[in-house]
DNA sequence: CAAAAAAGTTAAGTTAGCTTAACTTAGCGC
DNA sequence: GCGCTAAGTTAAGCTAACTTAACTTTTTTG
């Protein structure tokens, strides 16, 4: 066996499941115009521990993958962000097959995609991708990365929670929480519905929408929060 | 946290991949009327050290998924049984359906499988079944075991390198070497194929064989060990 | 601004899965 | 039966990923 020296880095033998999925997290922080993540919000989402993250955020710093500097937030490099792309690209991929070859509905793909994108190959993903006709947005109307990294960048949407009263298409909804997903399914919402906001009541923090066939809602801020918009006159 | 007792058993969390593609491993070997599997196979089956294989046996041992005494070759309990047989549905399910839904060909689709195997939901692979119309066989020409664990038993088979000379239907083409499968892809051998085996010359250890057009063909003996036949006429 | 709370780090310890090295056992060949 | 060799085990040590506990830094808040 060759010895290795200690100083030389790791051997990039290949990125670990966890380290995927962080990426991926770290990245998708800021896909819509939020702040970086901090540690603390990475254990939440991971439900670990925040000495867990500490020692992982280490490692992938060791890795050349992510900067960081003590108590601040969290940030990719260049070569973190190719990953973490190429990670949320067969996320998204995948989900769109799974809707349409499987028949899953928009709401269940969530949690196959989180395993079946850390074992698919590059060979899998472009087969899909061929079969799929080149999809731009998954089945939530997030968009696809291409190939090459690059990411369609899409009209210009505003999350539900700050959006004034006026008619709107909804362009994507956030998959991060099943449940969240399940009660919007519930109320005919999904990606390329139309709704108009109404005025928001002082004393309660839900907001009133209405449908395009004159049906009545009212959703409680953290399902607004998954919604988002583009307006439409 | 509560205080786990030395002595109860492990809370089976989940199986890793490790010990699933070791149970999947053990299974196989006495699948075609095998001996029991040797440490010394496993070991060179994924390419690791003997020392890894006592351990990873101990461990699995400890979880009651197999048993086995110093010194002797490894068996499946029970409970070892059962998920050795999930495994292979799971495995030889997604290589149909890589087939059919991606057009993988059948040289290609193994490896591939032996990564989502350990990916894939429960429900995804009922869902893989059912768009599949409940296959029995596999590309390869495998029985699939049917969800509750039991399996089509096939019309008994005999391997080429048994064979004797005579008019025979290829049933079954083993998927352990990608090089031997390709091979003999390039020989236009496939499940289903029918030939005739000829009288082996005594100075030569590969194998005479005739195709159904009349071509003909030897195959070395490694290759022909791949196949496995039933008698036609 | 100082104290309290929240966030982050460090330290120590665990397990699975791997390595090399040293040793033991089993199965012959003679 | 004796001794060689192949197979198997044991020992020691490593990394990634996790835990709890103790501590430090930053942020909030009265
Ligand atoms: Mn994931
Ligand atoms: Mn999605
Ligand atoms: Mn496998
Ligand atoms: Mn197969």
């Amino acid at each position: 066996m060759t010895a290795r020296t200690p100083s030389t880095p790791p051997p990039a033998e290949g990125i670990s499941r966890v380290a995927e999925d962080f990426l991926k997290a770290i990245w998708s922080a800021t896909e819509w115009g939020g702040a970086p993540i901090t540690g603390k919000a990475l254990a939440e989402r991971f439900g670990t521990t925040a000495a867990n993250v500490s020692d992982t955020i280490r490692r992938l710093t060791a890795q050349g993958l992510v900067s960081h500097e003590p108590y601040k937030p969290v940030r990719l490099t260049t070569a973190g962000e190719r990953h973490a792309v190429a990670m949320v690209r067969k996320h998204r991929l995948i989900e769109s097959f799974l809707v349409r070859t499987l028949g899953y509905s928009w709401e269940e793909v969530h949690d196959e995609a989180e395993n079946l994108e850390h074992a698919v190959s590059e060979t899998m993903i472009e087969r899909i991708d061929a079969l799929l006709g080149h999809p731009d947005r998954d089945p939530h109307g997030d968009p696809i990365p291409a190939a090459d990294g690059t990411s369609p960048h899409p009209e210009h949407a505003v999350n539900l929670t700050d959006a004034s009263p006026g008619s709107y298409e909804v362009t994507r909804i956030s998959d991060d929480d099943p449940a969240i997903l399940r009660l919007l399914a519930g109320h005919g919402l999904r990606p390329g519905s139309m709704i108009t906001v109404g005025t928001r009541d002082a004393s309660s923090s839900s907001i009133p929408l209405e449908y395009n066939d004159g049906g009545l809602a009212s959703l409680p801020s953290d399902a607004a929060a998954a919604l988002w918009l583009v307006g439409r006159g």
